[in-house]
DNA sequence: GTAATAAGTCAAGACAATTGACTTAATAAG
DNA sequence: CTTATTAAGTCAATTGTCTTGACTTATTAC
């Protein structure tokens, strides 16, 4: 008699999910245009002045934006610009790679106020738990110092590791990625911090970087290749990060390729675990990155070889994520060396044809995103700030939070 | 002086995108569970009884849901469960093939009520326009003769047809597919219908149509393989079909394969083109899919040649779709006769590792979709429903049509 | 100097969800 | 059989947020 399925629904929404809306999407608007009248704002926002009025003047009493001096511009009242405030709310990213893990706060623009970085101990997650939340308490700390009120303007911590989540293992993990892929990271997190915590995988992250303060600012499709350690996708679509049914989307360096009868994981050909195993260099050496990037600008001939590689199987990535995504733009980013980050765009030239190719294109098809080694840490913190501001689906439900 | 930039912004809401988004979340409640009470829309979807009671007595009214007789479930007042009415509204579904074109009447639940063909001549747009416009009068009217108030009802024209639209094209097209893809569909159907009319490839229009009556109904993550005279996906992402930056994501039909040395899109070894290819038939022999059929059904050698072929294509396309999708499911569709379907998904098995084998799956890696010759003609008439009845992030919007 | 134009405010109004008390109708318990 | 309990659903008043239209202010064009 008793009805046990569930009932599937999507949630409702009421004026609070009206009104949290049009904040967001005012911010949004200061955000890609960097500074709006009123009367801009309502203009493109469809709101009326009024709204938009009452909205701005509800920011500023929360110290989010701020007006700048008065701007004269041809007959009628001069107008007011408003531009966002960065000290009105910060996050906290946290990157966990293989042998080191780093912190960094952000502002609400972007800008990173504080870094740090340890080593990770051999041992996973058993191990590691202690140094990673000391380095929050770090940063949190000197942020507290730097700037005011730093904890009450503090939306989240965001955390970024390599993916996938959720999926049995392969076995071959000499950097306890693994262990710490299964470990309860986010219960960890929030428990030892008290902030509200997020997880992403990295490739997600630098997409959410670039999306913020890089070559993806302001785009609403877009795809970042991620050359890291691993190979993964971040997917900005529909203006905000796909993550999949079990955030795992985007784990291209997962994808099969098939060549000389046997099938290998894109992720083994054209990572720098790849190039790493290719120089039978050693990831933990803390010179390595220096290393390369010297190489690679001095056209080194084994990094050529590597180079010339992996910059074929880039190519036919970048093909398939144009067919399969059509974005407006391929951003090829990661935590590789700049010097090898260049020779790699120089060596995949010119891109394969795809339906990337259409009359009147705007953007280029492939672009280099953010070179720093911490892009993935300041992406991490990007995660909270775009779920506190950042105008999206959910965020009008009543189920949201 | 003046800023030549326009300013770019996404648009807000108000009380009108509040009210229309809890009325679509109620359709969507209903379609997915079949039957609900007042009291169950109000749990499932957050809102209060009171509003759920104002928004159904709405409904109601515009006859899009009616009431069951009351159930007794324990203590308490019974309670009322209502549903869909079907004959609420009303598509028309139009898929334009290469030498053929179907149309069908489809209602609220996505039930054919009326279905029409018509052979191509060939010439492209020039001649076939005519023939169009014919066929969806005769649908229309032979709508109008079954049910009250058709004209009232019909939310729209959805049209499919093979993509990709808006690029370069190959050259090598004998069925005009091109001139289609370059014609202006949409203004000579808007105009020859007075219709509000759509416009998607035709393996959204198969996603479309297994999200509203078949295997993706209710699930928000979910790619539709769509094998017919091309390869294409069809995607559902957070509940609605993405479409990518130019309406072309999912055009997997044109992934290169490197084999042997070169290149080839999947489009060439695993579609029914290929086959048609391989067996040396004329596509528009009117006989040859029941041909297929059977050859397919008896196990005819050359036919196996092929589908083991293709299956293994086949198996790397859903591996890739997993890996970069990370979908609940996929399924499997195309305009394919019956039984070769069931021949290609035996022999796709075992599929290929993935993030898609996790712990706790629900759902089957491949399902097969709807074999229904005219499944594409009733994803496009889904097309409009969806449009107007789904909950989705645009329809709150005020720049919302 | 005056008209035109544009930014922005004020106060009243409209719309849609919320709240809390109430009614109705069933089962469970004594 | 009577009464308490539970759940569905309604009523009327309230609240929150956007909209409307008139108004004020500040500037340029003629």
């Amino acid at each position: 008699m008793n009805d046990v399925r569930p009932i599937r629904a999507k949630s409702g929404t009421n004026h609070e999910g009206t009104s949290a809306h049009n904040r967001r999407v005012m911010i949004d608007a200061l955000r890609v245009n960097g500074q709006l009248s009123r009367a801009d704002l309502a203009r493109a926002t469809w709101l009326t002045k009024q709204t938009v009025s009452n909205i701005i003047e509800e920011l500023e009493r929360d110290g989010l934006v701020c007006s700048q001096e008065p701007v004269r511009k041809g007959r009628g009242q001069p107008s007011t610009p408003y531009r966002l405030v960065p000290e009105g709310a910060f996050a906290i990213g946290l990157q966990i790679d293989r042998h080191v893990t780093r912190a960094v706060a952000v502002d609400l623009i972007g800008s990173v106020l504080v870094r740090a970085e340890a080593g990770l101990p051999p041992g996973g997650p058993s191990t590691g738990t202690k140094v990673i939340l000391d380095l929050v308490a770090d940063v949190r700390s000197r942020l507290a110092g730097i700037v005011q009120q730093s904890e009450k303007r503090l939306v989240g911590l965001g955390a970024a590791m390599p993916g996938p989540f959720g999926v049995a293992g392969s076995g071959d993990d000499p950097w306890m990625m693994e262990a710490w892929q299964k470990f309860p990271l986010l219960d960890t997190l929030t428990a030892g911090t008290g902030l509200d915590v997020g997880l992403q995988n990295d490739a997600a992250a630098a997409a959410t970087a670039e999306r913020m303060v890089g070559a993806a600012h302001g785009l609403d499709h877009a795809v970042c290749l991620f050359v890291g350690y691993g190979i993964g996708a971040g997917l900005i679509l529909n203006g905000e990060l796909y993550c999949g049914a079990n955030g795992n989307a985007g784990e291209i360096g997962m994808a099969l390729l098939f060549a000389d009868g046997k099938s290998t994981p894109l992720e083994h050909r054209a990572s720098l675990a790849s190039l790493y195993q290719h120089l039978s260099a050693d990831p933990a050496d803390p010179g390595l990155h220096a290393r390369i990037n010297d190489l690679a600008s001095r056209g080194d001939q084994s990094i050529e070889t590597w180079v010339e590689a992996a910059a074929a199987d880039l190519r036919w990535s970048i093909h398939l994520i144009e067919t399969v995504f059509d974005p407006e733009t391929v951003i090829l980013c990661g935590s590789a060396p700049e010097a090898l980050v260049n020779r790699l765009i120089a060596a995949i030239g010119p891109l394969l044809p795809s339906i990337a190719e259409r009359p009147g294109r705007m953007l280029p098809r492939l672009q280099p995103g953010m070179a720093d080694p911490w892009s993935v840490a300041i992406g991490a913190a990007a995660g909270p700030i775009s779920r506190a501001f950042d105008p999206r689906f959910a965020a009008i439900l009543k189920d949201f939070l």
